[in-house]
DNA sequence: ATGAAAGCGCTAACAA
DNA sequence: TTGTTAGCGCTTTCAT
């Protein structure tokens, strides 16, 4: 066993140290033993005698002994690593997902490595990407990253299977998400039944991403199987980031231009903006409008009033992103992937009927 | 270049197939040239030619090569990657850490491995170290995960430096955060500061960690600066974890123990749920107390009122805590650190003069 | 400027 | 049940 301190060489900025470790073969020679036996120990692989075994743990808890995952990987040629992507917003679910994914992998044996990218920024997703690749992970999952066309050439042709979770944005990227279609749907709908008639869409764009041309298209699909004529000063884009902003935004805008009895936000923190848009504009929160938000997290719980919304099952949402991740290492699709998951409805404050 | 898939078995749950790659070999071969030069050309180290590095780099695109980290880290004995344990919460800060983790790795040419663990789940926390070891990181930061101290002379034993960021614990572990014995005091003083005198302390527990005891330590000794008397009744800890709840619960408490005129609260979310807890039992906000709150989220503006708030730079602390760990790669530190950071006061609308 | 050779720490046949 | 051997794909002397 080797403990010295030594330094390497490098070209670039920095120069790194390693400590020499424990290896198997310093197990081996103590217990007096092949590496081979040692190896098949630790890893409880073909036999060997409980006797042996007992001892040669014993040695490597001494020896305070870890196994060298780089070597180890190189021999077994065994890839258990999942890569995720992800893009950490302020108010965000994708901790529900991130535990989801984590929760699942433990179950089923595979470890998760967890990067961060921006949102769009392609050169420092492809550096991730890379990243991922040379460390062999067998999925890469984007949580609110949008790789580009290149970039998902690049991981196919490594062989690795992709997917977005959590958000369906576009091009031919398998995904784990809530059915949005339905989800704008159930939440328009949801509205009408109510009592509501004039229903303002805010927050996301139905021109940008997939989501907001499927939450949009439900949206729509509601509104005529109720008779209702659509009328386009109801959609306020904003920033078209489901953001706390753009419901801000929206209530200027609605008392300007559109004569709308309810609100439905594409995500909570833009129904949140519009109640603060609201209290700001009156100087109380009145009912002037129903509200339904999607995504369900617990800032629907934390405003007065709650806000009534369609709920996603976000830890589901990760689980089945891994389901379907290890699903792909024996037989990767050969087609793009859109799982659904189930979401639901929670009737809260802001939905009083009419 | 073999492009097969091939199965491995595994003694344990699932078996795994992997997908041999492109090697170095492959495009030696197809160079005309050595594996070797190939490795420093792609590495941009050592001596070669211009003239074959076009081609080599052409040749290493044309078939998707990418590294075999394992190999590569293997051979080389290096180690660039900087291990980060997080506890993911609905509302938290330390995506901004993270964010500023990320930045600063990648202008210290270190790449990150982020794993999950619940925060006081010493199973899964030893769990994940482990894995972390044997990924022969350099250093491991703990954001708001507690390891034991059987934990921690784990990871030091194998030669890694461990850190708590963005929240000082308890325990030998070094840290970088805010000093919150000086954030209690600010904030304290801020209230006094403006007329008040009656304070209630919400959120955390001064028994129980670090944060708490210090933010508490700072609370009296502003009171004691002020010739205040510290009355205990004062003091509500509720659930102890900085949460929503224990704000929203202080409320009641104070109604009925203790006449403060203002509040600290120890979280934003504590700050929320007073807010709350003070519309729910009066049907509006009346300004019956000051409040201020640390940390600084973006949920002080989104409130109404906002909340005035000692804000932490997480970001910063982010930054701080890479800079820390590769100093450490150079120089391992024998006792244990404490970074702080700074914070600044912001003044918003729930701390009018009295 | 390039190649040959050795080896990183481990695993996986195959023998014994 | 255990040992021997031969790599895994790469980097790094040391020659040339």
């Amino acid at each position: 066993m080797k403990l010295l301190r030594m330094r390497l060489r490098e070209d670039s900025t920095l120069r790194r140290t390693i400590t020499m470790r424990v290896t198997i073969e310093d197990i081996a020679k103590k217990a007096g033993l092949s590496a081979a036996s040692v190896s098949r120990i630790l890893n409880n692989t073909g036999r060997f005698s409980e006797a042996t075994a007992k001892k040669v743990r014993a040695i490597a808890d001494e020896l305070g002994y870890y196994k060298n995952r780089s070597a180890s990987d190189l021999a077994s040629h065994t890839q258990t690593t999942l890569g995720v992507i992800n893009y950490p917003a302020e108010t965000d679910s994708n901790f529900h997902v991130i535990r989801g994914i984590t929760e699942q992998a433990r179950q089923s044996d595979v470890d998760v490595l967890i990067m961060i990218a921006e949102r769009d920024d392609q050169t420092a997703i492809r550096k991730v990407v890379e990243d991922l690749i040379e460390r062999r992970v067998f999925s890469i999952l984007f949580l609110s990253v949008h790789p580009d066309q290149a970039i998902i050439d690049l991981i196919k042709r490594a062989g690795i299977y992709p997917q977005e979770v959590a958000s369906a944005y576009a091009l031919d990227l398998s995904y784990v998400s809530s059915n949005d279609y339905q989800m704008g749907q159930l939440a328009t709908r949801t509205l009408i039944d109510k009592g509501y008639s004039r229903i303002g869409f805010v927050g996301a764009d139905p021109e940008k991403d997939i989501v907001g041309t499927q939450r949009f298209a439900g949206y729509q699909a509601a509104l005529k199987a109720a008779g209702i004529t659509y009328r386009p000063e109801w959609l306020f884009v904003g920033d078209g980031k489901y953001s706390y902003q753009s419901g801000l935004d929206a209530v200027p805008y609605y008392t300007d231009n559109a004569d709308v009895d309810s609100v439905f936000a594409t995500s909570d923190d833009g129904a949140l903006g519009i109640i603060n848009g609201l209290i700001d504009r009156d100087g109380a929160f009145t009912h002037q409008w129903g509200i339904i938000s999607t995504d369900g997290s617990q800032i629907c719980e934390q405003t007065r009033p709650k806000i009534s919304s369609v709920t996603q099952d976000f830890n589901l949402i990760g689980r089945m992103a891994v389901d379907e991740a290890v699903r792909a290492i024996t037989d990767l699709p050969k087609e793009k992937r859109q799982i659904d998951v189930p979401f639901r409805l929670e009737l809260r404050e802001t939905t009083p009927a009419k």
